[in-house]
DNA sequence: CCCTGGCACTCTTCGCACGCGAGTGCCAGA
DNA sequence: TCTGGCACTCGCGTGCGAAGAGTGCCAGGG
């Protein structure tokens, strides 16, 4: 077991590298921070810490730097998430509050994600499958021919094409809408089969094919979850990451546009809290030496869908976990609000 | 006045810098093309095209390298653009082919564009002002809250919230939507405004108001061009720039994250044909080493918007011209069949 | 008049040796 | 268990010299 100073030295390494991003040095630290022991006895708190594996060296003879495993215990154990300042929480919302629709609230979530952190941000937009329906609408485009509009509590619209198996008519249509949105306007999605199951009985035999047809498109569009999308911002910040990035930041890069990496990289964070993934706690081989700080966000008190940040492992996890859950907050506000 | 020659030296400079990313010297330059002339010639004939500025030096003694007056040059006289070969464009459409919804075409062009010129793609969604509309829907969302739904001839839909000035019954709801459709559907953008220019007029005088609103919302839809999105992609391209890159790549990472700014780069080409606003030809900073190839695509004969590369200046201009150009016929005719 | 070969000159790049400084590991003593 | 001291190891920056690529210019030939 550690002792409680070996936790302090390894908090000061994080602490120093994430602010210097250079290796840190025994004699450095005692200067920056107060431990009260000379620099050989961090020496060999040093030396203890590197044989657990919690920090190493780039070089021999060179100071030393956090592994994976060391910012996973310092996250864990040594620090807290860092609350934004009143002046920080009044800007965030103030800045979120001006949207005026989905995709302006998603934009503008992502622009202040990477402002706040430097980093760069990602938000999916909210989900369907846990959210509410607001309406369904159906519309003729032709005899044999359908619209099918589906609107969310949060703002989202989805359309699919229906082709009826026999021509279908505005009577029959309209009563198919007011049955449809009697039942399923203010559900879940998730309740919504259950709720529809029945409906073609109510139908005259000639149009039971098409209102089936309907429903089952209305059904796949409920858990398309593959039709998740994206928004990703502050990419320029992924300049800062380092001296030696060409090799670094090109497989960032192209993960980052492989929505289903990033989709699955914030799916996988089961936390009610903010998650954080560490260098390569991250499955997807480019993003290794990332880190994944992420949290769920929704307009009522259940999550929706994700939003979060991508950075170098060397970063400031207590104030990129406090800006991220901010966020997080105010988003869910505007959106219940909305 | 340039000889020949002399063009044809340019010609080969520019194309073996293409080719090799480094300065090229008279030497090589006699080598790599049969010009039918020695090195010395060659130098001569150099010293003219950088007295003229369309080639330059990086420092005393190395090779030559084009200025953007050079590549201008090179692009409106020494070279075609290059049709794609038949297996290229059957793999275009096929790959186009395979595309669902609106979203997904876009997202195929993106990533076709970012793989077949190894550079960073750019695409405009369908503009709203140039293609027609397919239907417009009105929903009673609360009595006196409608939410207003545009469905473009591209598969575009576009909603708003409109509160109205009073409460507005069910049969005037349908009536106004029957009204409505039958005189825009299928019509211009442009030409919607002077078409329902009169339509209060039908309406009860205590509907009049809600119908007005209705309208302005619409027309308001209409011209919110600022609304137009983008997609971006291949953004891990960059990485290929040069060597010089942190410096390089990071304002034209801030570049393509503010919309305005491409659609702003997009907007400017007026040709009918491809594009190509080379180095300080852009007007944004950022981008003043790079160039820009872009071509207006559209589902009927008309361009309804642009998409495009992003690019270093050392290019392969035809190419890059031919995929922009093949990729954009295809799109359309994708649009032009949904 | 234009092209050519030759020649001197300029710069960049690379390899190499050297010295400096930061940092470590270990040991003996308090 | 902590501390001060000491020898050792590397990485990094610097300076220098040689090599190589490329240029500009000039005199001669078709």
């Amino acid at each position: 077991m550690l002792s409680e100073r070996r936790l302090q030295v390894l908090r000061a390494i994080v602490q120093d590298y994430v602010g210097t991003e250079e290796p840190v040095g025994s004699k450095a630290l005692t200067e920056r921070h107060n431990l009260g022991v000379s620099p050989a006895t961090v020496r060999n708190d040093m030396a203890a810490l590197e044989e657990e594996g919690f920090i190493a060296q780039p070089h021999t003879s060179a100071g030393r730097i956090p592994t994976d495993k060391g910012y996973r215990l310092f996250v864990d154990k040594l620090a807290g998430v860092k609350p934004m300042s009143p002046p920080e929480r009044r800007a965030i919302q103030n800045f979120l509050e001006g949207a005026v629709d989905l995709d302006d609230v998603v934009a503008r979530t992502v622009r202040l994600l990477a402002q706040l952190t430097r980093q760069v941000a990602v938000v999916q937009y909210p989900s369907l499958t846990r959210s509410t329906v607001r309406h369904v609408e159906l519309l003729s485009l032709a005899p044999a021919r359908l619209m099918l509009v589906l609107i969310t509590d949060t703002g989202r619209v989805e359309q699919r094409m229906v082709d009826c198996p026999a021509p279908f008519g505005e009577a029959s249509l309209a009563d198919l809408r007011a049955r449809l949105n009697s039942r399923v306007a203010g559900r879940r999605f998730a309740d919504v089969p259950s709720l529809v199951e029945d409906l073609p009985e109510a139908f005259e035999a000639e149009d039971r094919g098409t209102v089936s047809t309907v429903l089952s498109t209305l059904l796949e569009t409920l858990v398309e979850e593959n039709e998740e999308r994206l928004m990703i911002g502050g990419t320029a910040n992924l300049t800062r990451f380092g001296h030696d990035f060409p090799l670094t930041i090109r497989p960032v890069l192209e993960a980052l546009e492989e929505q289903v990496v990033l989709l699955k990289l914030l799916g996988e964070a089961k936390d009610p809290g903010v998650t954080v993934r560490i260098g390569h706690e991250n499955a997807h081989e480019g993003l290794n030496s990332t880190s994944v700080v992420s949290v769920g966000y929704g307009s009522g008190g259940e999550a929706v869908a994700k939003l979060g940040v991508v950075g170098p492992t060397r970063m400031d996890y207590p104030g990129t976990m406090g800006a991220v859950r901010a966020v997080a907050r105010y988003v869910g506000q505007i959106l219940a609000e909305s």
